[in-house]
RNA sequence: GGGGAGAUGGCGAAAUCGGCAGCCGCAUCGGACUUAAAAUCCGAAGGCCGCAAGGCCGUGCGGGUUCGAGUCCCGCUCUCCCCA
């Protein structure tokens, strides 16, 4: 009496590894703890516990690291794969607001409701390290760590145009604003000078992107934080301007165009305009700059688009010219194309070679010089086209003749000879905007003086509490919710005993993310943020797995802390996650009608190969997009498990397809993983005799000799784990789950030669995909321990190969005929049997070639 | 606009050292078992032609390299993702 019962199984194994802290990893001097093992520290992008919950998507990477991690503890292994909370952040906030409970309250909810998923899914987490970034234990430190930052120089308050959304009533970060609206509820956002603190993360530019050859990470992310860092090398130059005795600074990575400068653009906001502007030009230059604030940087900076701006009425000297040499008097214009915050916020525009210049200089007739010469057959100036490549440097005093780089060079040392520019390397990253006017974040630690001066918070006395505040709407003027909380603003310096204010800013949701993988090694510490014993035993991270979204914000930010903290002594290693691995998304189907409408899922239904609406029976197009909610398309790991078994669902989850895909849910495959776990169990379990698990697999049970179908079926356990040694190596799980049910199929097809040898091997092959099944097995088979913590089995080479292999031969690269020779023959051999199996296709034919490659085919070229 | 990834049966996919294209699964069809159905088991199946044997065509499209290309090179089309 011993049906398959997913429930029963789960539930006691599950609540055995809880009962005996199964995958607690222990940390040095620990009790337990073991010196020769090896570690790894295996970690999945942390949640932020949203009220909606995990989906199958979410739990795609969960999966997959849980199964690279129980594989790893399997191989010896001390493995570190914590799991915590991202818990700080806007959306818990707003929707506080909306509903009117405290977002203290609703994140708990929410922390124990992603919780208990992700229990339910059988993940192997070590819940003695859970951590939660909006815990006053967990925060203190976030605290700290920021004192560290500030110490060294690295946070700053600054007055800067920010992204202000009037719905949000906060400012928001560049990265957080969309097409000038907020990336969180699509509210729209206008720009808006006010005093900030920011991070200093432009310091670190140089390492950053040095520093990335130094770590395994899909090349894809690196470009992208190479493109964000936006490291450019050229020169500043010094223009002088006419009769005002001021000068403007250009960068250029185009120093050798200096002769081809015909005018110059300022940044509308930039603080020479006030002074440099005539008379009969303000009214139209003030006009201007009112304008061009309003717009976001994306427009102002879009190629595409058409050029504004307007004439200063000023003129300037460039300098590669001598005094009163007509060519060097060039007009000075303002356009909101150039951007304060990039280089120096003005530029020389050498029309006849950027791109942006020319169009500049087409739309309002300004002079156009030739000063690159392109190679042989590329078109330039002479076809009318603006040509921004490397060429031969013409009408250029100094560099005539050289070629572009040689030429950049030589400009450099004749500006600085002459004192009027020097090499300068510029990034397009920007320094880091790090306040929050909100309530649910991380106070800073910092006291403001009545006399203006700021001091940080002595350690002693961290954390400084969100105070608890019932409204903490933001105020209509855009002032911080805490500066309401008056008790708590105003307080004493504990070292002079003056009266201060505390600061009322909060830190961005990205705060608690920049540490969190440091906390995780040593979440219990009350003493440090962890101990330098555990950094340098677990660190750094070896294997980090999330969605590729995170490319760039959040990774760089968390290696920019990581190395502030390596250059404060704090941690031992210069970046933070070795390995990097991104899942892929996890999509699902959508149906469109015939105008291109959206049909909910739960209208639809199959019709052969078809998919009509339930109502109309109109035919729908199956498309394939993101799950929404709007899309009724999002689908529950709850559910799923509650129908088909943890087991099964991880089965699934891993057999859609390679880790890194983006791939479809489709309900309809699920039960394929069903069948095969409920195969596996009747291979080992007859589900109406007494006995818990069949007599030949039981303690005891005579183990047969290696012959005929039992000799085949140990050949096809080592190819099973060579299989899913390699589905490891490449992140293709679901070739590995193919093996097994190759093997399944196998094995069921002559059962009675399947051995308890074999049988505890698969079991151990199959542990990680579906350890429930698995250790419930391994139990009944009266195996020692748990099949969890048994040693991973190693195929034998020997067993790989079958004495006799199948060589297709060829003709003329057409697949004749298959023959079999042994695995050892001689080519000459090969060749003589391919010749007798390609038989009547070489008849009558002159074969002028043969390739013969040992072990894989013979292929015979005639004519 | 910039950047990234991808395109293989009705569907998810496999084949990454250039060597039998389609392992494994889903859906489909046929058979066995059953009073019946479900479940289970056995079997078929890329397309076209053919009773069959067999042949031809086939990895988004067009070229190229090679004895041999899903895989490498050049050009194109489309899709998805990211950044704003």
């Amino acid at each position: 009496m011993h049906p398959y019962d997913a429930r029963a199984i789960e539930t006691q194994w599950q609540r055995h590894w809880k009962s005996t802290q199964a995958f607690r990893s222990t940390n040095p001097g620990e009790p337990g703890f073991d010196p020769k093992a090896p570690k790894f520290y295996v970690l999945d992008m942390f949640p932020y516990p949203s009220g909606s919950g995990l989906h199958v998507g979410h739990a795609l990477g969960y999966v997959g690291t849980d199964v690279i991690a129980r594989r790893k503890r399997m191989q010896g292994f001390n493995v570190l794969h914590p799991m915590g909370w991202d818990a700080f952040g806007l959306p818990a906030e707003q929707y506080a607001i909306q509903t009117g409970k405290h977002p203290r309250a609703t994140t708990a909810e929410n922390t124990a409701n992603f919780k208990r998923q992700l229990e339910l899914i059988g993940l192997s987490y070590d819940w003695s390290r859970e951590i939660d970034t909006s815990d006053p234990a967990y925060y203190r430190w976030t605290q700290w760590l920021f004192l560290k930052l500030h110490e060294r120089g690295l946070a700053y308050q600054a007055e800067v145009p920010v992204w202000w959304c009037e719905e949000l009533k906060t400012v928001l970060a560049n990265e957080e604003v969309i097409n000038g609206r907020s990336e969180r509820g699509n509210h729209p956002c206008v720009r808006r000078p006010l005093k900030q603190w920011m991070l200093k993360i432009t310091a670190y530019a140089e390492r950053l992107l040095a520093d990335l050859d130094l770590i395994d990470w899909p090349e894809s992310i690196k470009i992208q934080q190479r493109e964000w860092i936006g490291r450019s090398e050229g020169a500043e130059i010094r223009f002088d301007v006419e009769h005002d005795g001021g000068a403007i600074t250009v960068f250029t990575t185009r120093p050798d165009t200096l002769w081809g400068a015909t005018f110059m653009v300022l940044a509308p906001e930039h603080a020479l305009v006030k002074t440099i502007t005539t008379a009969d030009r303000r009214a139209a230059v003030e006009a201007y700059q009112k304008e061009a604030t309003a717009k976001s940087e994306l427009e102002r900076g879009d190629a595409s688009k058409t050029k504004t701006g307007v004439f200063t009425g000023a003129y300037a000297r460039n300098p590669g010219f001598e005094a009163g040499d007509p060519r060097g008097r060039v007009p000075v214009w303002i356009a909101d194309y150039v951007l304060l915050g990039y280089g120096t916020g003005a530029i020389m525009c050498v029309p006849g070679h950027d791109e942006r210049d020319h169009a500049f200089a087409q739309a309002f007739g300004l002079e156009v010089r030739e000063v690159v010469l392109p190679p042989k057959g590329a078109k330039g100036l002479a076809d009318g086209v603006c040509f921004t490549e490397h060429g031969t440097a013409v009408n250029s005093g100094p560099i005539d003749g050289l070629a572009t780089p040689a030429a950049k060079a030589k400009a450099i040392e004749w500006l600085v000879a002459r004192g009027i520019g020097k090499a300068r390397v510029t990034y397009k990253l920007r320094d880091w905007l790090f306040s929050r006017q909100r309530y649910w974040g991380e106070p800073f630690p910092l006291l403001h003086g009545a006399d203006g001066s700021i001091v940080p918070v002595p350690e002693d006395a961290l954390p400084v509490l969100l105070p608890e505040m019932q409204d903490f709407k933001p105020a209509p003027d855009g002032s911080a919710p805490l500066a309401r909380a008056k008790d708590w603003v105003t307080t004493i310096d504990p070292r002079t005993g003056k009266p201060v204010r505390r600061d009322t800013d909060t830190m961005p949701g990205w705060a608690g993310s920049c540490w969190y993988w440091l906390r995780f090694m040593d979440p219990k510490n009350d003493q440090a943020a962890f101990s330098k014993e555990a950094e340098r035993y677990w660190g750094p991270v070896d294997l980090y797995v999330g969605g590729a979204a995170h490319a760039v914000m959040h990774l760089l930010y968390a290696r920019f802390w990581h190395k502030v903290f390596f250059d404060a002594g704090i941690v031992s290693t210069p970046e933070p996650f070795q390995k990097l691995f991104n899942q892929g998304m996890v999509e699902a189907f959508a149906y469109q009608d015939a105008t291109g409408r959206l049909v909910a899922s739960d209208e639809v239904e199959p019709r052969g190969h078809a998919f009509v609406q339930k109502a109309s029976g109109a035919e729908l197009q199956q498309i394939v997009t993101k799950m929404a909610k709007s899309l009724k398309n999002v689908v529950n790991p709850d559910d799923i498990i509650a129908e088909y078994g943890a087991d099964t669902f991880r089965l699934y989850e891993m057999f859609m397809g390679p880790l890194a895909d983006s791939k479809p849910w489709n309900p309809r495959d699920i039960p394929g993983c069903r069948r095969f776990v409920e195969r596996v169990w009747r291979l080992f379990v007859d589900p109406e005799a007494e006995a818990p698990i069949k007599p030949q697999f039981a303690l005891g049970a005579k183990e047969p000799a290696l012959e005929g179908a039992t000799l085949a079926l140990e050949r096809g356990v080592h190819r099973l784990v060579a299989r899913t040694d390699d589905a490891f190596h490449h992140f293709n799980l679901n070739t590995a789950i193919a093996a097994m049910m190759g093997f399944l199929n196998d094995a069921m097809k002559t059962p009675e030669a399947f051995t308890r040898s074999q049988a505890l091997r698969f079991v151990q092959v199959l542990a990680p995909f579906a350890p429930h099944m698995a250790e419930e097995l391994w139990q009944r088979m009266g195996a020692p321990g748990e099949v969890a913590r048994s040693a991973w089995p190693r195929p034998d080479p020997a067993f790989l190969v079958d004495d006799e292999i199948e060589i297709p031969v060829q003709v003329n690269g057409r697949h004749r005929a298959t023959v079999k020779v042994p695995k050892d023959a001689e080519p000459a051999a090969v060749e003589a049997a391919a010749r007798a199996g390609a038989g009547a296709h070489l008849d009558g034919k002159e074969v002028v070639k043969v390739v013969v490659v040992p072990k894989r085919l013979v292929n015979f070229v005639v004519r």
